[in-house]
DNA sequence: AGCCGATATGATACGCGTAACATACATGAC
DNA sequence: GTCATGTATGTTACGCGTATCATATCGGCT
């Protein structure tokens, strides 16, 4: 019976000495089985220092890396985490940037998925698409930043069900297990209304962004509440983020125009700073203009944007470091989790005393 | 002997029906061997119609995803490759999109590394880490921006050893086996030779970075040659990326100064714009200014800034490219390949006619 | 000498999906 | 009827690392 001789052969005849690399080819170097070196390797204290030297040595030789998707496949963790988020603007990268940097500091790595590849049209089914493709790669965990489209969780479905832990970033999912790292948007709000009222304006506009993302949703909510308990007016008007140059004109042509603008995003700056000069208005005298995010992209504008700072470097960190506390099992609770944090109130030249 | 009959027990116990979404329990379900599902849920035809349809449907009442892990472990791909790159700035942001796409297109997704996580100290070891990481993770592949330490390929052995394709993207790794997707550097050292001389320009000057990126190598070199073919003269002076306020003060202050200055980088523009001014000199009257890769950083300069323009999304398609058609073993040659995207001249107000 | 327990190591099975081979059954030719 | 061919399916083994249990060896105690 020579059959039995030609087991261990295939592996041997194919990569003759390296052999691969795997845990097997250091085992019969240093003459050991493979649980031994496994035990090793992992730093289990119950191997005889010879044997461990022995070991050691063997798995130097080969340059022995471990395979991480064996591990996985065992119903350990993968050591990645899906990162859905839509293509980097500089807001964006500095978000990715935080989570790498938590991500990694604990083991685990970033795989990138950005969820607008393909035609508006599908775009559902799409995302649903890459949220499979994510969980196909036995992701442990997802952080996700909700696109403007995803408003219901029903494609998450397959998340809980899988038990894979998710982190929305920046702006809320609705009704939803997930657990939050955003900007507290709610006193943001609040903040610009405080601001706008100390300079003395009590005729106060809001520039809103979508009304189903939450992000805008609660700068506007805060803002006009704030607004109104300090006994100032808000008229609200929403347009898509660039493009508010029409809506702006209109308004500041109407009657009992406002002296003042909180805008929900810094990229509408550029938009009302164009509509006031148009109207022949000049921003920081005549008209004050709030933003929000104190973006790179309206650093550059002149008079400087008072605004809202984020840190959306922090913002990506703590999304990290909730989605690995639940990968981990250290999460402090079962309930979904929120990180709010705070915005700093950066007053530049836009923002300045009530007309008089 | 019942003790055969306990042999599927465990995992009936833990799950006791959705039983994790295994082609085992499609395989119950349908009545049918694991092996019949695998060959129905990848579209081999030696299944009879009926029997796909079982298993189709149990397919689908499950939800089964595949385990791509699982299919890595087996020899084949893992479906991901790996990227290091350096935080995102909007140029690296374009090209890890360009990346992304790419791959994803190809049924491949991206895993992040940056490579300056730790302090500067031990930078070689940690990046060979972060390399060894990516290999733990049976990447398919890697797409590598080379840092400014980067010098050897020593530490890219274990990638050749495990015969992991590589394609370094913007930079050229020194004698590598690597592939390589960037801007055709020289033509835009050309470029601007040309575009100067065709100004009237003979006292040039080349404001150049470090001399061991390639990038910068290239540039300054076709730069020097272009002009000396054109009859003209240059000096060049290098500095590192965005401090050369003092360097080109210097330059300006002595004697038979340039009148224009090509900069390896459009970061270099800023200290070129304000050393200029220091010493009352108006840029695009008295002195032309070309920059390179017309980034969004520089687009609010005034005088606006003539410059390279480069295209960081393409770069990164093609990065992409490159290493999916050696994954996927159809990549024309064994030899290294090299893309070289054409730079385009984009003249703004800061490259004026020699002063006269 | 006999036995307990600790220590060190090996053997086996697992989980996943799939390649390679084995088997079952049907069909056709003669 | 018999054999060759084909089609549809099952079985086994693989690759990896590890959990679990089994075994071997040794020291110490009575």
């Amino acid at each position: 019976m020579p059959v039995t001789a030609k087991r261990k052969r295939p592996a041997a005849v194919r990569s003759t000495e390296l052999s691969s690399g795997s845990l097997r080819s250091i085992a019969d170097m240093a003459g050991v089985s493979a649980m031994t070196v496994s035990r090793v390797l992992n730093g289990h204290d119950n191997v005889a220092a010879a044997t461990r030297a022995r070991v050691l040595r063997a798995a130097g030789q080969v340059r022995y890396r471990p395979n991480r998707l064996a591990k996985a496949v065992l119903g350990g963790r993968s050591g990645t985490v899906g990162v859905m988020i839509s293509p980097l603007k500089p807001f964006q990268s500095r978000v990715v940037h935080g989570i790498h940097d938590a991500l990694v500091a604990r083991g685990s790595l970033p795989i990138l998925h950005f969820h607008d590849v393909g035609p508006e049209a599908d775009r559902d089914t799409a995302e649903l698409g890459y949220i499979h493709r994510l969980l196909d790669q036995r992701v442990d965990g997802l952080v996700f930043w909700p696109s403007d489209e995803t408003v219901s969780d029903v494609y998450l479905e397959e998340v809980w069900q899988r038990n894979v832990p998710l982190v929305a970033v920046d702006r809320h999912l609705p009704q939803t297990r997930a657990d939050f790292s955003g900007t507290d948007d709610e006193a943001g709000g609040r903040l610009a209304a405080e601001h706008l009222l100390a300079l003395g304006h009590r005729r106060l506009a809001h520039v809103g962004g979508e009304p189903w993302v939450s992000t805008y949703a609660d700068r506007r909510t805060a803002f006009e509440r704030g607004v109104a308990a300090g006994g100032g007016r808000v008229r609200t008007v929403t347009c898509a983020q660039c493009d508010c140059f029409e809506t702006v004109r209109d308004l500041l042509a109407s009657r009992g125009r406002p002296t003042a603008i909180f805008a929900a995003s810094d990229l509408m700056a550029p938009g009302i700073y164009a509509a006031a000069q148009a109207a022949g208005i000049e921003v920081g005298r005549d008209l004050a203009v709030v933003g929000f995010a104190d973006l790179a992209e309206a650093r550059s504008l002149v008079p400087g944007l008072t605004t809202l700072r984020q840190n959306p470097y922090e913002i990506g960190r703590q999304a990290a470091r909730l989605v690995m506390d639940r990968i981990e099992g250290t999460a402090a609770a079962r309930r979904p989790q929120s990180v709010r944090l705070q915005p700093e109130l950066v007053v530049r030249e836009s923002s300045g005393k009530v007309p008089r």
